[in-house]
RNA sequence: GCCCGAAUGGCGGAACUGGUAGACGCAAGGGACUUAAAAUCCCUCGGCCUCUGGCUGUGCGAGUUCGAUUCUCGCUUCGGGCACCA
C-alpha cells in the first residue's frame, strides 16, 4: 500500500496555463543587455510557416529549450531567439487554392503557430521574432546582396540549370536532391537561363579549410561538405588542334598517365565545337547527334547513368608531351561544368574510357604498371587504377607513378603547356527564382547604361501588394507592369526591373546574426551585438540541411566578415543534428497518415509529458520512434512525482532541521542517489545533451525516493533528506518540464521563491560514493561469484577474498593457479 | 560504383577509457486493493536445460587479450550522402 494519496490530481492544464503567463507578462525570458553573466547562444532552425507545428518542429525546440535553461541555470546571459523563414512557394500555392495573399496566409500561419509554440513553454525572447518576409528584413539582405555586387561576389549569367516544373522555378545544385526537387520531388530538367550568382566558389577553399575549425559539428556533416565542395587537384594543360590555331584545354588528377591519351573527349555543349564544324564534311551528322544527347540530358534526370556514346569530328589534337595525333570525340559523358569540358582519354587507366574505346574501337596503351602485373591493351577487361611504375611514357619511363605526377606537371609549367591546377566540384550558386513570393532582386536594366544597381537609399524594393492581373494566381513579377517600369538610377530614362526574387535560402543564411540586433534600422547588424553574440554556441536542426542551409550560412558569414559585418570565420561552433520523428517505422507524413499533431497530444497529456517524452525515448541524434504508450509513461512518471510531493508536504515544506551527524541506512543510501543523480544528469547534459539518460537517472532517483518512504520503508529519513533529493529531483527536470518543476517548487517554497533563480545543484563527491562494492570473480574470464566488500578494499585483499571464495574455488578444482588480475575496485580474474 | 554511419530482449534504448550485458521506460504475465472497472501499488520478465544450479547470448565469421557490445580484419543487412567530377 502507498503512501501516496491516488485522489490527487496532478492539472497540468491550469498549471501549464498559469507559468506561460506569467513567463510572458514578466517577460521572463528577455534578454537583460547590460548583463555581465557570460553569454550563451543557442538557436534552433527556424520553421517555415506552413501552418501547424509538427512532431518534428516539437522535438527540436524541447532540445534546444533544455539547452537554453539549463545554460540559464549554469549562469549564462542565454540568447534564445524564434522568428520565421516565411518567404517561400508554399504560401503561394497556398494562396491560389484559398483565393487570399500570400502574405496574408503566412502571417496567420504565423500566429498561430506562434501560439503553438507558445503552449509548449519554450523559453524565447519574444522581442528578437523576425518573419524574413517582413521588408524590414528583407530590406537589408537587398543592401546586403548590393554590397556583394559591389564587391564583385554577384553577377549574372546565362547558363544551363537545374529547372523544376512544377514549382515553376530555377533550383540551385544544392537544391536538387538525387535528380529531383528538394521541395516537390519533381524530376529536375536543364534549361537554359539566365540568372543572378553568387560567387561561393571564390569562398570555396576556405569554406573546405575551414571545415577543420568545426570540431564541435558531427563529423558526418563535415565529411558531407568535404565531398559537396570536392577538391581535386592535378594538371591543366594544353593540347594544340592540328590545322587549326586553337587549343584545347584540358584538366586531369592522372597527369602520370598522359603518354596513355589514344582520344579526346569533349562536352557536346564545348564552344571549341564551333570551329571545329567549320567545314566539316560531317558537319551534319555531328549536329544532329550534338542535338540527340542534349535532348536526351534535358529529358533524363542527371542521376541515370546512360550508355557511353560519341561521335568521332574528324578533328585531330597534339599530345604535347609525345607529339602523338590523337581524334577528337564528342561524348555525352563529358560534362561542361567540371573542368574544362574535355578530358584526355586514358582508356587503360581510366573506366569510362576504357568503355568508349572498347565500344568504338579505340586503342588503349597501358603506361601505369602496377607491380608484378603485366598489362595487355588488348586484352584487359577493365581500367587498371592501381598505382605502378611508367611505361612507354619517354623520359618519366621507370618513375614511379606517385613521383611521376608532379614531374609530368614541372615539364608542363617548364615548357610552357600547362600547370598544376585545383579544380572544385562546388558550383556558383544560383539564386534567381521565378516566383512572386520572395525578396526582390534590387536591380534594374535600363535601356541606355544596361544593368544597374538600385541605390542603397532607395531599398527596400518591396512586392506589389496586390495579388496581381491573374484571376488565380499570384502573378509573377514579370507579370506586373506596375512593378517593371521604374526609371535608371543613373540617366533618370526608362529602365526595367529584375522580375525574379532571391532563393528564399539567402534569408536563412544570414539570419542567425540579425537575431542579435533584430530591430536595428542603420545597417544590416549593428556590429557590436553581433561581435558580442556570434558565433551561435549551440545550433540545433535537423540533419536534411547539412549541405544546403549549412553550407549557405557558412559562406554567409565569411562575405558578411569581408563586408566589415562580422569579425568571426564560422556561424556555428556547436551542432546537434537531431533525427526524424518516426512513426510506424516512416516518416510522419500526411500521405502515410501517420501524424500525431501536437496539439491534440498536449491537449491530453501536456506541454511537459510531450517534451518529456520526445527527450526520452531517444537520445537527439538518433530517430524517434513515436509510441503513444510511452508517452503514458512519461505522463506517469509526472504524476507519481507530483503526487510525492503534495503527500510529503508537511515534511519537505517545513523549517529543516540540519543534517544529523550519523544517517541511518537509509539516510545514506538516498543522501548518496541524489548526489550520483546530480553527477550523472549534470554530466549527460554536458557531455552529449543525452537527455534520455538524464531522464532515466532522475526516473531511479525518484524509485529510491518513493521505495525508502513507501510500505517496505525500514528506517524513518529526516527531512533535509527528502527535501535535498526532492530539490534535486525538481531542479534536474526543470529545463524539460519546467510547468511542472515550477508549480512543485512554489507549492514547496512559496511564490516568492522561483526556481529559475536557484542554482543547478552541486554534488559532493563523499555523499556520491558507496560505502560498499560489488566484486565481480571470474574464473577464466567467465563470472564465478560476487563479493560484497567495503568501499575502501585494497587490491592484496580482494585478491586473498576471491581466492577463498567457495564458488571460484568450485570452478578452480584442482587446476594450477597461473595468473590473477585485480581490476580495482571492480573484479578479480582468476587465470588457470 | 564510391564515401560515411548503424546493427544489443517482444519494443524504445543503457553500459565511463577493454572489466558484472540488458539501467530507465514501454509491452506482457502474475498478485494486492475494489461489488466491478479504471487508477494505484507489489512481484516476474533474453534464450535453453536435468532450474537453490548450469549452459548460452550484443548481425555473421575469424583474430588480438586473462577478459571484447567496446579494438583489428573479412562478410551480411539496413540507413544516409555523392554519383559519368576526368
Amino acid at each position: 500500500m502507498s503512501a501516496q494519496d491516488p485522489q490527487i490530481i496532478y492539472d497540468f492544464k491550469s498549471i501549464e496555463e498559469k507559468w506561460q503567463n506569467s513567463w510572458l507578462s514578466n517577460a521572463t525570458y528577455k534578454i537583460s543587455p547590460d548583463s555581465d553573466k557570460e553569454k550563451y547562444y543557442v538557436l534552433e532552425m527556424f520553421p517555415y510557416p506552413s501552418g501547424r507545428i509538427h512532431m518534428g518542429h516539437v522535438r527540436n525546440y524541447s532540445i534546444g529549450d533544455v539547452v537554453a535553461r539549463y545554460k540559464r541555470f549554469r549562469g549564462f546571459n542565454v540568447l534564445h531567439p524564434m522568428g520565421w523563414d516565411s518567404f517561400g512557394l508554399p504560401a503561394e500555392n497556398a494562396a491560389i487554392k484559398n483565393d487570399t495573399h500570400p502574405a496574408r496566409w503566412t502571417y496567420d500561419n504565423i500566429d498561430y503557430m506562434r501560439n503553438q509554440l507558445r503552449k509548449l513553454g519554450l523559453s524565447y525572447d519574444w522581442d528578437r521574432e523576425i518573419a524574413t518576409c517582413n521588408p524590414k528584413y528583407y530590406k537589408w539582405e537587398q543592401q546586403i546582396f548590393l554590397e556583394m555586387y559591389e564587391k564583385d561576389l554577384v553577377y549574372q549569367k546565362t547558363t544551363t540549370v537545374n529547372w523544376c516544373e512544377t514549382c515553376h522555378t530555377v533550383l540551385a545544385n544544392e537544391q536538387v536532391i538525387e535528380g529531383t526537387c528538394w521541395r516537390c520531388d519533381e524530376l529536375v530538367e536543364a534549361r537554359k537561363m539566365n540568372g543572378w550568382f553568387f560567387k561561393i566558389t571564390e569562398y570555396a577553399e576556405e569554406l573546405l579549410t575551414d571545415l577543420d575549425k568545426l570540431s564541435g559539428w558531427p563529423e558526418k556533416v563535415v565529411t558531407m561538405q568535404r565531398n559537396w565542395i570536392g577538391k581535386s587537384t592535378g594538371l591543366q594543360c594544353d593540347f594544340e588542334v592540328v590545322g587549326l590555331d586553337e587549343k584545347l584545354s584540358i584538366f586531369t588528377t592522372r597527369p602520370d598517365t598522359i603518354f596513355g591519351v589514344t582520344f579526346m573527349s569533349i562536352a557536346p555543349e564545348h564552344p571549341l565545337l564551333e570551329s571545329l564544324l567549320e567545314n566539316n564534311p560531317q558537319e551534319l551528322k555531328i549536329r544532329d547527334f550534338i542535338t540527340k544527347i542534349i535532348t536526351e540530358k534535358q529529358q533524363q534526370s542527371n542521376q541515370d547513368v546512360v550508355e557511353k556514346e560519341g561521335i568521332a569530328t574528324g578533328c585531330f589534337c597534339i599530345n604535347p608531351y609525345n607529339g602523338d595525333e590523337i581524334p577528337i570525340y564528342v561524348a555525352n559523358f563529358v560534362l561542361m561544368g567540371y573542368g574544362t569540358g574535355a578530358v584526355m582519354a586514358v582508356p587503360a587507366h581510366d573506366q569510362r574510357d576504357f568503355e568508349f574505346a572498347r565500344k568504338y574501337n579505340l586503342s588503349i596503351k597501358p603506361v601505369v604498371i602496377p607491380e608484378d602485373t603485366p598489362l595487355n591493351g588488348k586484352t584487359m577487361v577493365e581500367a587498371s587504377t592501381a598505382p605502378g611504375v611508367l611505361a612507354d611514357s619517354g623520359d618519366f619511363t621507370g618513375i614511379d607513378s606517385k613521383s611521376a605526377k608532379q614531374a609530368i606537371i614541372d615539364f608542363a609549367k617548364s615548357n610552357n603547356f600547362g600547370d598544376s591546377h585545383i579544380t572544385y566540384r562546388l558550383r556558383d550558386w544560383g539564386i534567381s527564382r521565378q516566383r512572386y513570393w520572395g525578396a526582390p532582386i534590387p536591380m534594374v536594366q535600363c535601356e541606355k547604361c544596361g544593368v544597374q544597381a538600385v541605390p542603397v537609399d532607395q531599398l527596400p524594393v518591396t512586392l506589389p501588394e496586390d495579388r496581381g492581373s491573374q484571376q488565380n494566381d499570384c502573378a509573377p513579377l514579370h507579370q506586373r507592369t506596375s512593378f517593371i517600369e521604374t526609371s535608371c538610377p543613373k540617366c533618370g530614362g526608362k529602365a526595367r526591373r529584375e522580375t525574379d526574387t532571391m532563393d528564399t535560402f539567402v534569408e536563412s543564411s544570414w539570419y542567425f546574426a540579425r537575431y542579435t540586433s533584430p530591430r536595428f534600422t542603420e545597417a544590416p547588424l549593428n556590429k557590436k551585438e553581433a561581435s558580442h553574440w556570434l558565433p551561435v554556441d549551440q545550433y540545433i536542426g535537423g540533419v536534411e540541411h547539412a549541405i544546403l542551409h549549412l553550407l549557405y550560412s557558412r559562406f554567409f558569414t565569411k562575405v558578411l566578415r569581408d563586408l566589415g559585418y562580422l569579425d568571426i570565420d564560422e556561424p556555428f561552433t556547436n551542432l546537434l543534428t537531431q533525427g526524424m520523428v518516426i512513426k510506424d517505422g516512416s516518416k510522419m507524413s500526411k500521405s502515410k497518415g501517420n501524424v500525431v499533431d501536437p496539439s491534440d497530444l498536449i491537449g491530453e497529456y501536456g506541454a511537459d509529458t510531450t517534451r518529456l517524452f520526445s527527450l526520452f525515448a531517444a537520445p537527439p541524434e538518433k530517430d524517434l520512434e513515436w509510441n503513444p504508450k510511452g508517452v503514458e509513461g512519461c505522463h506517469r512518471f509526472l504524476n507519481r512525482i507530483f503526487r510525492f510531493v503534495q503527500t510529503h508536504l508537511n515534511t519537505i515544506s517545513g523549517d529543516h532541521e540540519e543534517f544529523p551527524a550519523t544517517l541511518n541506512p537509509s539516510e545514506r543510501e538516498l543522501h548518496r542517489k541524489t548526489h550520483q543523480t546530480i553527477k550523472r544528469v549534470t554530466g549527460n547534459i554536458e557531455h552529449n545533451f543525452h537527455f534520455n539518460t538524464a531522464i532515466s537517472a532522475v526516473m531511479e532517483l525518484f524509485n529510491t525516493l518513493s521505495g525508502l518512504t513507501g510500505g517496505k520503508k525500514k528506517d524513518e529519513i529526516a527531512a533535509p533528506f527528502l527535501s535535498e533529493a526532492v530539490d534535486a529531483i525538481l531542479i534536474l527536470l526543470c529545463p524539460m518540464v519546467p510547468h511542472f518543476c515550477s508549480e512543485l517548487w512554489t507549492t514547496v517554497y512559496g511564490e516568492t521563491k522561483s526556481i529559475e533563480t536557484i542554482p543547478w545543484p552541486t554534488w559532493d563527491e563523499e555523499a556520491a560514493k558507496e560505502d560498499e562494492l560489488t566484486i565481480v570473480i571470474q574464473v577464466r574470464g567467465k563470472v564465478r561469484s560476487r563479493l560484497q566488500v567495503p568501499a575502501d578494499i585494497d587490491d592484496a585483499t580482494i585478491e586473498t577474498l576471491a581466492l577463498k571464495d567457495e564458488n571460484a574455488l568450485k570452478f578452480i578444482g584442482d587446476a594450477a593457479i597461473k595468473k590473477v588480475i585485480v581490476v580495482k575496485k571492480k573484479l578479480v580474474n582468476i587465470v588457470i
